[in-house]
DNA sequence: CGCCAGGCTTCTA
DNA sequence: TAGAAGCATGGC
């Protein structure tokens, strides 16, 4: 991979695997949007950015290349070869499909505290409505950074009462968030500490905040804190795992289990027609 | 309008 | 201790 400073930004170019679409709308973040002009704009933490596809590359528009070096290669995890991983995972039919079709997705490394809060807010919901859930948490409570606004910390969540976190209708997930935003704030649960524990006893930390059972600390460790090996089941998953990989398990798919995990993912749900109708949860 | 949403908590047998 | 109901809200 080579990256260059372009004349409004910074060009990353020979990079394989790194598809805009299929890597920030799979479900994995909920803060960016495509722009008429075919330009995907979001905000990570407290920075905004704008990504734009070129002939030779993938142009970061209004950054250095220091920005780049000190936040966004990590971010858009750029240092791993995902035709390696692809390469070591089992030899399975239903995860040939889904790797070849969703071969420029990646697996971004997003601040635990906001993928912690965000999928809290995915429970029970739909991802146009958790998109607007977190774009009005942003909005009422972040500070503003240029035209955006950063993601609001712990600690000026732990302040709000369910009313005033009401207005950004999150419904019944309002007593969930406090209860995370107070827990962190105060301590009792630090999520550094949590991303380096062994991966059940960091599950079991997780599920002690309210609102937060298996699939969301699933979501935690593999989207916020770099667990690879975290492999969400919802109820997609469950589905691909029984119609597509009968008798397999997330330790089947091997040490990057959640990467496979998320190229079936956006497989089945672009391609709903592979797995049969009957949902069961 | 009715069904459902990248689930979880609480209630019930 | 498993299974189902209830949960706020709004996208489709």
């Amino acid at each position: 991979m080579k990256v260059t400073q372009h004349k409004n930004g910074v060009l990353i170019s020979g990079i394989d695997d790194f598809d805009l679409e299929q890597t920030l709308d799979c479900g994995q973040c909920f803060r960016f949007w495509l722009n008429s002009d075919g330009d995907w704009h979001g905000v990570a933490g407290d920075r905004p950015i704008t990504l734009r596809r070129l002939d030779d590359g993938i142009l970061f528009l209004n950054i250095t290349v220091g920005e780049f070096e000190e936040f966004w290669r990590r971010y858009f995890d750029l240092d791993r070869d995902y035709a390696a991983v692809r390469a070591g995972f089992p030899d399975h039919p239903a995860l040939r499909d889904s790797t070849c079709f969703a071969r420029g997705l990646r697996i971004l490394r997003q601040d635990p505290w906001e993928a912690l809060i965000s999928f809290i807010i995915s429970q029970n919901n739909n991802v146009p409505r958790i998109k607007g859930i977190i774009d009005r948490l942003c909005r009422g409570f972040g500070t503003p950074c240029g035209d955006d606004f950063a993601f609001p910390p712990p600690s000026v969540l732990a302040c709000l009462s369910t009313e005033e976190l009401g207005v950004i209708r999150c419904g019944f997930r309002a007593a969930y968030i406090l209860d995370a935003a107070k827990r962190v704030c105060s301590g009792q649960i630090d999520l550094e500490q949590v991303a380096a524990m062994p991966i059940e006893q960091a599950r079991a930390a997780l599920q002690t905040i309210k609102g937060v059972g298996p699939k969301v600390a699933e979501c935690v460790l593999l989207y916020g804190m770099g667990r690879l090996e975290a492999f969400p089941l919802d109820v997609w998953m469950k589905r691909a795992m029984a119609e597509l990989f009968p008798g397999c398990t997330p330790e089947s798919f091997g040490r990057f289990a959640g990467i496979a995990q998320q190229y079936i993912f956006h497989y089945c749900r672009c391609n709903p027609s592979c797995l049969c109708s009957t949902v069961q949860k």
